[in-house]
DNA sequence: TTCGATTTGTTCGTATGTATT
DNA sequence: TAATACATACGAACAAATCGA
């Protein structure tokens, strides 16, 4: 049977396209907590009116996205920003011995206050729109290795206070997910090198001559929509950015 | 049926992927040259014994590797080292502005020596082995922007010279792979910040005194076995590195 | 421990759509 | 136009993992 449903085909996507579409919008709705399965794939087929093949084929691509996880036996389940997923899919940096470990985070300050020119170009925020700006200290083996500024609209996340803030059980991201219902889904990073400023090269531990790795990263949820902008000073003496564009994706 | 090919199914792969390594095994033996079509998906299932369903699921999974091509209408194809493949998946910087260009090389220097420790370690060579050791310095917009060294061990390239190497028509990799049969499928890169040396920073144009991105690279053939060890000065005044784990996979 | 129900994973087969030559 | 090749969609059967009775 050709692939006439009746309403709105205006795009002409194949089937199994406009399901991904749909699956998502109610992923987006939060029908799906992140954490918990989504419906099995006999009764999605049921619901969309569509074979179980076509389902497959959707939510295929939403794995490959590492927005769903499927599990054998068990469901397919909307992904969570856990530790193990922050390591491998959102935290490049590894030590030149080729280590790689959980950083241990310590807040240096949490500001209210104005977007500024980056801001409003890379994320979508209007002129002098208020955002949190957030610095944060990385250590690795205890000691600091990265210092990362956080900006993200307030709009967003109307009742973040810098308790909780601390406070969280986990990542970041987890945070903006499991309270904001914010789900980070893709980054994309700008690295440069470039002199540390006296106040970066003082929380880093370096002096002011050694060069660091500046990284400028926009973290995007569905359909692309920014939701943080993120600045992150590197001290490369003993680590390095780790950029494997298919290692890590399979397995 | 369930799976029961006679011969070596020892370490019990699903079919599909014995399907997929079949393949791989035929265009590691330069059985399909790159840039021609393989069989097609019938004439594949006849000669593996096994569904359209099961070749394509493998062949799925060599076209998201970009080792093979499909076409709707005229066939799948081995992937070749185009400067379209470099520009999108080998060649990671772009402007500050946002703009991308295929870079002008310029050979600097074409020697043979001895591998150092770097190479031993990370390409698979044994002590004091011959590799060609070629500088190379890549220009965006008529100006100087990434010195390149580069370090093959001699074997794999039996007769090339600084006439070969200099007089290819495409890309470096699309000479490994038209003239050596050597197929780079995958890099991983690894970033640091530093100072350049004199000499680097003359090449460069830059003073000493400039922070300079410094990529570790090594390309990998089949069965990720290493090919080449090659090491990017970057100059990051007007330029970056992107590195967008998602966006560029996708179309 | 065993068994059965449920869910994803693999494999097969068929039909039809769409692009290319 | 016709033949060929990949793309989409459907359906069926069994395998393998999980989980609770």
């Amino acid at each position: 049977m050709p692939h006439t449903l009746a309403g709105g085909n205006l795009t002409f996507n194949p089937l199994y396209k406009e399901v991904k579409i749909r699956i998502t919008r109610r992923l987006i709705a939060g029908e799906w907590k992140p954490g918990t399965a989504i419906p099995s794939e006999s009764r999605l087929a049921e619901q969309f009116n569509v074979s179980v093949g076509t389902i497959r084929k959707a939510v295929d691509e939403l794995v490959a996205e590492k927005i769903l996880v499927r599990q054998q036996g068990r469901g397919t389940f909307v992904a969570t920003h856990t530790e193990d997923r922050q390591l491998y899919y959102f935290f490049h940096i590894v030590g030149k011995d080729g280590s790689k470990e959980p950083p241990a985070h310590e807040l240096l300050s949490f500001q209210k206050g104005k977007a500024d020119s980056a801001a409003e170009m890379r994320l979508n925020v209007s002129r002098g729109e208020r955002v949190f700006r957030i610095h944060n200290l990385l250590k690795l083996a205890g000691k600091p290795v990265v210092l990362d500024e956080i900006m993200i609209p307030a709009a967003r996340f109307p009742d973040l206070t810098e308790a909780i803030f601390s406070a969280r059980a986990g990542t970041i991201y987890g945070l903006y997910q499991a309270r904001y219902g914010i789900n980070v889904v893709r980054i994309s990073e700008r690295l440069s090198a470039a002199r540390p400023g006296a106040q970066t090269a003082g929380v880093l531990g370096i002096r002011v001559s050694t060069p660091v790795l500046v990284i400028k990263r926009v973290a995007y949820t569905y359909h692309d929509a920014p939701v943080e902008l993120r600045t992150s000073w590197v001290n490369t003496e003993r680590h390095e950015y780790l950029s494997d564009l298919w290692k890590n994706e399979r397995r």
